[in-house]
DNA sequence: TCTTCCATTGAGATTGAGTCTCAATATAGT
DNA sequence: ACTATATTGAGACTCAATCTCAATGGAAGA
């Protein structure tokens, strides 16, 4: 269980599990899914869990070192983090239109993925594939042109 | 050539091809790959051409809206961009240690993206695919535990 | 040419994420 | 209790990026 996870760690340097480090550890775990510190830290406030944004970020830190948290992407507002003993990765398609969101998954781009690693010596932790365009409805009246699948699409 | 479709986009909203907007046209397609605003900004100081940050940062913007540049993705040192007109279509891979970033295509990955939106009835018209993790130089000495290659990575 | 209108610019202020500093506090070992 | 070290948190700080707003500049008309 994720506790004794943290816990290794922080023995292993000789370093506490403190109250701010659990309840910091907690809270990252109620998410289902996607989060930042800033929310984290917020959403933190209100509890008895107390702890400053330092630690928050601290923490973090150190859950990512040892796995139990992955940094997905940087965005408009700040680092988006999730467990990564979780949710079944999944990748989307973004509707420019309408905004709708569709979520899929496909094994072989994944296992492609993981070949190009390889391939050129890289070690992938994370990814977005991110698909945009139009979905079912609003692509309903189309004449067909618009060329350019030239490259991608 | 890219300061005509500049130029559109300026003409339909009534704006001016400015020498400032110009200098920061010329500079940006001056780089071959990869940018980052406040070097974009710097290097053009030497020069006989000046822009303040500002406009640096909103013409920037602005080549993005006509699709001459590309936001490709944010790192510890802030957006990197690129020009996007005429190159060949291609993903990245991002070390979230160095920042290093390596270009790659995969045909059957393009390929496979086209066939799930088929399925799924969207029409795709572009995609960015970002890898994340530590490029060769970045994880050389490693104890190798780091499982889970559970889902995706 | 002179005038008016508005886009544009740029210096500097501002925001916001994330890190750093350091005095105060907590904990373990003796 | 005493000592040594780990930890915390308020606030200062950094850096990218945006915003503000007075000053500038070009275009069209009088
Ligand atoms: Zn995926
Ligand atoms: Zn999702
Ligand atoms: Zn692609
Ligand atoms: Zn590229």
């Amino acid at each position: 269980m994720e506790e004794n996870i943290f816990r290794k760690l922080l023995e292993e340097r000789g370093w506490r599990l403190t109250k701010q480090r659990n309840a910091i550890l907690q809270k990252a775990f109620s998410y289902k899914g996607h989060f930042d510190p800033e929310s984290l830290y917020l959403a933190m406030r209100g509890k008895g869990m107390k702890a400053s944004r330092a630690s928050v970020y601290r923490t973090l830190n150190l859950l990512c070192e040892c796995g139990l948290v992955e940094k997905v992407g940087k965005t408009e507002q700040g680092t988006i983090y999730e467990q990564s003993a979780g949710r079944k990765h999944h990748d989307h398609m973004i509707c420019i239109q309408c905004g709708e969101i569709i979520e899929f998954y496909s094994e072989k781009i994944e296992k492609l993925q993981e070949k190009i690693c390889r391939e050129l010596d890289f070690k992938g932790k994370n990814h977005t594939l991110e698909i945009r365009g139009y979905c079912r409805h609003c692509h309903a009246g189309e004449n067909g042109l618009e060329g350019d699948s030239s490259h991608g699409y």
